[in-house]
DNA sequence: ATGAAAGCGCTAACAG
DNA sequence: CTGTTAGCGCTTTCAT
């Protein structure tokens, strides 16, 4: 009757460690296979069994080996995130959206983040690879991109807020030209004209940013008072671009800034030399974040549907997880204009106070 | 010779899926024993043979898979990290700290998010069980005590920024009640004798923190002039429990707000009301987050070593995976005073200037 | 120095 | 309806 005498030895002691599907077998009396069944909530299993199988799972505080069932089942139901900069954020809210479309998909999403630095983000990703989650969304890669398109041919992957030039991979971004023209037509409709614009040097969408400002101008017959200073995704380098802008002989009555942070910076600066936002000049920053939804900042700025970036995102890997497409899709959403307190039409300004320091 | 037909079929066709161990063993020429030896750095391979097989990985771009590595050794080398809210920026510097200490110790760290709710968080921490994650790092958790504390008799876990006042749970927290006296502290040698704290209602270290705050004006002899308002950790905590402050008849010249968030929205409720910071009324925060450094609002606060809280936390977690520590440890780390703009010595204070609106 | 074989914990046919 | 069996990809004795 026994069976036992095939194997070399069945071992009578239990690992130390968690408790396996097998010593729940053992305590329901019945085979692994029928824990199984139980466990992954098959319908034809008599009920008696199961609530034996139920019941010695609770007892022994069973708890399935994830990875041993994805070994199997070849695909382990996770989203892999690579998360460029956890101190932006910007992607705060594009992570939200991630997980909720993952999880109302029956996926979980893990996220790894890379500092901001190649070697960290490729480590990352790397990591999540041979996890083998079964996708991967690379938020703000500052990875080199041939690395990125390699890598995209192994495994479903898509980009988000990095536009791709690569058309064999998936991406998500808003319309970062879009959203430069609502920043200008929203300052021109105020009645400004000379409108300046800090840029986001090398920053994702700065390019675009930059562009469709000038487009913009031009479009309103503005070109001419038109002006670029360099700027970064960063306070300071907002700030640095107002100082800049502030040597020139003529002062614009607004600026349009990369991003909101550098729009925050902006704003200091301007306080610092003793010009008041939006009484003397008016400030309009980009993305939205919740720094701009501060009350003590209160800023003007054009909002990317972030949460819905990070969806779309999911959705992207999904039609290739699960509906096999093949060809690359690349998602482009609408920003929209978010009127707060820091823009205003263009008064007689008072000549510039002197801080007193 | 060939000893193939043992088993039933021996699968000329690969699958679709990632290249394995054996498939570098076939092109390799060798075992896939001997391909294992190379890729885990064994010296004693014929250069000749390592050679071989790591060309043959290479080519095709083979990469190991941890679930099944894992599954054998019996560990992962990866920390899982449940991160209650992705929007806190306190956690940032945290999880900063947490990835270097993990990554120099040769592990990896996953973060799962749970959106602070009990429910998303428990199953962000299933998630991570389930994946055998060698321990947990509960970053503010929302979730009841009592399922942290039988989660971590099953597995290594530490408690970040929320004392556990269940010893058997390690756990590593900023002395709040230090923090708050720094603050009195602060304020009291600028000359400050009227100060009130707006607290942070349920919040983590909350109590402690207000607590702190009524010792350390106790031990100024101020306790008369304490005054303290509900608050929360949030701007809108914050601007409220301002707005209740200035109904009252004798007005502050300073507050302690319970954390930069709520600081930064009583700012906003100052300047509504037209009160000048610091001119008329001196703020300082809790945490020292990035937010208290923007130029643009330039709190004073209280630091609390982020980073260094979450490489303890790896140190905690680590202790027991490799130190087979069993007593539980409870590390608490001091916080630290920084000034900046948001005080100043009491002034004669102008009338309250009514704004505009 | 290298290969054969036995699992790690679980799922999935495939019998009965 | 339930148990048997053969792996998933990898590590690890144990022989050779």
């Amino acid at each position: 009757m026994a069976t036992a005498d095939r194997r070399p030895r069945p071992p009578v002691v239990r690992r130390a460690g968690h408790p396996t599907i097998l010593d729940v077998a053992d305590r329901a009396g019945v085979s692994k296979s029928l824990v199984s069944l139980v466990l992954r909530g098959s319908p034809r299993v008599r009920e008696e069994k199961r609530r034996a199988v139920l019941r010695a799972a609770e007892q022994l505080g069973y708890r399935p080996n994830a990875m041993a069932r994805s070994l199997v089942r070849q695909r382990t139901n996770v989203i892999g995130v690579m998360l460029s900069d956890l101190h932006n954020i910007y992607f705060d809210e594009v992570v939200d959206g991630i997980e909720d479309e993952a999880l109302s998909a029956g996926y979980r999403a893990l996220i790894n983040t890379g500092s901001r630095e190649a070697d960290r983000e490729w480590e990352a990703i790397e990591t999540l690879l041979q996890l083998r989650t079964d996708g991967v969304i690379l938020a703000g890669p500052v990875l080199p991109a041939p690395r990125i398109v390699a890598t995209a041919t192994s495994v479903p992957l898509v980009l988000v807020a990095r536009a791709s030039r690569w058309p064999s991979v998936d991406s998500v971004t808003n319309d970062d030209r879009a959203g430069a023209r609502l920043a200008v037509d929203h300052l021109v409709s105020l009645g400004h004209r000379d409108i300046a614009h800090v840029d986001g040097g090398q920053g994702a969408g700065a390019a675009a940013r930059r562009s469709g400002f000038l487009d913009a101008m031009r479009a309103h017959g503005l070109a001419g008072s038109a002006v670029v200073v360099p700027g970064a995704f960063t306070e300071e380098g907002g700030a640095s671009g107002v100082d800049r802008l502030l040597q020139s002989r003529r002062r614009p009555t607004a600026v349009f800034v990369a991003n909101d942070l550098a729009a925050v910076g902006a704003l200091h600066a301007f306080e610092r030399r003793g010009l008041r936002v939006p009484l003397d000049v008016s400030v309009v920053g980009y993305d939205n974040t919740s720094l701009a939804a501060l009350g003590h900042i209160d800023l003007t700025t054009i909002d990317q549907p972030k949460r819905r970036i990070g969806a779309v995102a999911v959705r992207l890997l999904l039609e290739r997880l699960e509906g096999g497409r093949d060809r690359a899709r690349h998602v482009v959403v609408s920003p929209s204009l978010v009127v707060r307190g820091t823009t205003a039409p263009p008064s007689a300004r008072a000549r510039p106070r002197r801080p007193a320091g």
